[in-house]
DNA sequence: AATACAGACAACCGCTGTCAG
DNA sequence: TCTGACAGCGGTTGTCTGTAT
């Protein structure tokens, strides 16, 4: 059975409380974190009256609420970090969150989807300029190696459309890049690499 | 001024791992 | 060893807001 309560309220389903919280929610579970510490989130409902799940309170205050959590924008350092350890972890979110404190692996979830896919796109474009360059050379009538150029800031739009280290190294490959770090070392020695890589002033 | 669209954020869902009984 | 409860994680969706047309 589900009841809406409006503008500002939830949904009630079986019992608990969904959608946005109210200052109220907020108050009563920052008071009893305040008390009795994290964790036992099953609890608070019953301690407090407050008809949310044991999910749904964990998650508000790990992503809401807790008092350590950075506000604002994620700043270019930030952004660098989750790039690399994205190409490194993938999609292990917490993993990547640990390394960047008072954010939330939602937080840098929902950095990385709004990023990714402008990435994506970006890729795509990069491929049809790919193709539209091989038609005109073949056009043309020409056999000589085709080769794009690979500046900086394509090879970041690269990483950034990559899913992870092979991905962007097939795809480098597979556009036949010219740049001095695509060599045999770059390919082995990632973990160094990355760092060389977001070193660059683009 | 109205509308469409994209970005950012909040929250839920389903699955998995862990641990106590 | 099995099982159920719980916490945590990643994927997904919904909503709000700012910007372009």
């Amino acid at each position: 059975m589900d009841c809406h309560f409006g503008w500002g309220g939830g949904t009630l389903v079986d019992g608990w409380r969904k959608g946005p919280w109210t200052p109220q929610e907020d108050k009563l579970l920052t008071d009893y974190v305040n008390i009795h510490g994290e964790g036992r989130w099953n609890s608070i409902s019953k301690a407090t009256g407050l008809r949310r799940s044991g999910k749904s309170c964990r998650l508000r205050w790990v992503n809401y609420l807790r008092p350590d959590l950075k506000r604002g924008k994620i700043t270019p350092q930030e952004e660098n970090i989750i790039l690399e350890l994205h190409a490194r972890w993938g999609n292990r979110w917490s993993t990547i969150a640990r390394s960047l404190p008072g954010r939330t692996d939602n937080e840098i979830k929902n950095y990385w989807r709004t990023h990714y896919k402008k990435a994506k796109s970006t890729k795509i474009i990069m491929q049809q300029q790919e193709h539209q360059h091989h038609d005109q050379q073949k056009q043309n009538n020409q056999d000589e190696m085709k080769e794009v150029v690979m500046t900086p800031q394509v090879i970041k739009q690269v990483v950034l459309a990559s899913q992870d280290m092979d991905e962007m190294m097939k795809y480098m490959y597979q556009v036949g890049a010219s740049s001095s770090i695509m060599n045999e070392e770059f390919y082995w020695n990632e973990d160094e690499n990355l760092g060389r890589l977001w070193n660059l002033d683009i």
